[in-house]
DNA sequence: ACGTTGACCTATA
DNA sequence: GTATAGGCCAACG
């Protein structure tokens, strides 16, 4: 497992419930800004890591919930974020502006 | 080995 | 505001 998907699954699992982070954000985090794909694809990788990744936590750019397929079910993911108190209208994240968590500015 | 695909983002028109 | 284009790089067939 190269460093780059632990640094994204330890990123993850730091986001506060309730809260949200895109892509994106993580890319930037981790220095590989424009790779936001790689991050994507480390989140399909989650399911078969032992520990848990909120992986619906993520969203992209716009706060639409683009991988809802990858889940179990399609509506698992929205499930799962309206169980947190997101409420998900229309499969985007209600209020994603507030609710978005940069790591770069939150975690430091 | 090569072409295509994709849980994306930014820039330009 | 939407539309299109380019870039990114690992996995898959």
């Amino acid at each position: 497992m190269s460093d780059f998907y632990q640094n994204v699954f330890e990123v993850v699992r730091q986001i506060p419930a309730g809260r949200v982070t895109s892509y994106g954000a993580i890319a930037r985090y981790l220095g590989t800004a424009g790779s936001s794909r790689m991050v994507g694809w480390a989140m399909n990788l989650s399911h078969h890591q032992e520990i848990y990744v909120p992986a619906h936590r993520v969203v992209n750019r716009n706060g639409l919930l683009t991988g809802k397929i990858h889940f179990g079910s399609p509506d698992q993911m929205q499930e799962l974020l309206e169980n947190e108190g997101i409420m998900v209208e229309d499969d985007q994240v209600v209020d994603f502006k507030t609710l978005f968590w940069d790591p770069m500015t939150e975690l430091r």
